[in-house]
DNA sequence: AACCAGGAGGAAT
DNA sequence: ATTCCTCATGGT
């Protein structure tokens, strides 16, 4: 068999990490195990699924289907994973926040997952407006069951999410027709479009500071400043992003800092002041703060 | 049975 | 420049 190993950071948990993608929900993008995680990759525009377990300081990637192009493959779990990242300057900024100070041990080498391919990323954040998280797995199921790249390994089915040049193509009636809102139809094919008419790029937005990106996203409709935000957030890794009109950053920070569950920019702006360049660590640790909650709350 | 979900756009103020 | 309304539907 094919593997690549790759070392790991200082301050990095293959468990906290492992946790966080397994959460509570249903994603259809990669199956956690016990003590691996297995996902589609498109290299070379060739289907690989990897299965990734934890050693002592390394990471052990089985390459099961594909070809094991290893600079590549060790790209995309380095971006996946955030592994070139220095956490020691966040945790000394949490350290300094009673409220926040137990997520250095408690989340301690938790990195921020992220979606490289910036296209999956907007669309993920389009179909994740607004409706509860469990409803958006099902919608992003849907829509990679049925348009998305298959590929079967043992008897489980893995999958690469659609294509743009897949979903410019559909109707908004076979969207609705898996419940899609007919906004949400509208918006997914436009940003397909821009996408497979070479309009937009992650390479594009990689040239461009953060507030020129967000201004570019925020132009195309369907993207509006909490997608812009959350897509360079997981896919570009701009780490001074706040998904500001987050019902999920608010309520978490209503319970570890007591501001109201509609809290004021300028508030919002203050904390994160406290936090600056680590802006999109901070929003997503407050979103593990969140999950643990539901943990709890699932086991009583 | 209301009311809320990891919002956004467009109309009405 | 703000406030209000609608969208679709699952979960609580």
């Amino acid at each position: 068999m094919n593997q690549i190993f790759l070392p790991v950071p200082p301050q990095f948990s293959f468990q906290e990490c492992l946790w966080f993608l397994d959460r509570n929900y249903d994603d259809c993008l990669h199956e956690v195990r016990e003590n691996s995680v297995l996902k589609l990759l498109s290299i070379h525009e060739k289907p690989t699924l990897i299965e990734i377990k934890a050693l002592d300081n390394h990471l052990q990637i089985d390459v099961l289907t594909g070809e094991c192009a290893k600079d590549e493959i060790c790209h995309f779990v380095t971006e996946w994973f955030d592994l070139e990242r220095d956490l020691m300057p966040f945790y000394q900024l949490l350290a300094k926040d009673d409220d926040l100070a137990y997520m250095v041990t408690d989340y301690h080498g938790l990195r921020l997952l992220g979606i490289p391919d910036l296209f999956e990323a907007l669309c993920w954040s389009i179909i994740g407006q607004q409706i509860n998280l469990s409803f958006a797995y099902k919608l992003k199921r849907r829509l990679t069951e049925t348009y998305g790249y298959k590929q079967t390994y043992e008897g489980k089915d893995f999958y690469l999410f659609p294509k743009p040049e897949i979903i410019a193509k559909l109707t908004v009636e076979e969207l609705r027709n898996m419940q899609f809102s007919t906004r949400k139809a509208e918006y997914l094919m436009e940003i397909a479009r821009t996408f497979s008419e070479k309009i937009l790029s992650k390479t594009m937005l990689e040239g461009f500071s953060t507030a020129e990106a967000i201004k570019a996203l925020v132009a195309i409709r369907g993207i509006g400043e909490w997608t812009a935000n959350y897509a360079l957030m997981k896919s570009l890794k701009r780490l001074e992003c706040v998904t500001y009109g987050d019902v999920g950053l608010y309520n978490a920070l209503n319970a570890l800092k007591g501001l109201p569950k509609k809290p004021l920019r300028a508030d919002l702006e203050t904390f994160f002041k406290g936090f600056e360049r680590w802006e999109a660590y901070t929003v997503f640790y407050l979103w593990r703060s969140l999950a643990v909650k539901n943990k709890a709350i699932q086991s009583i």
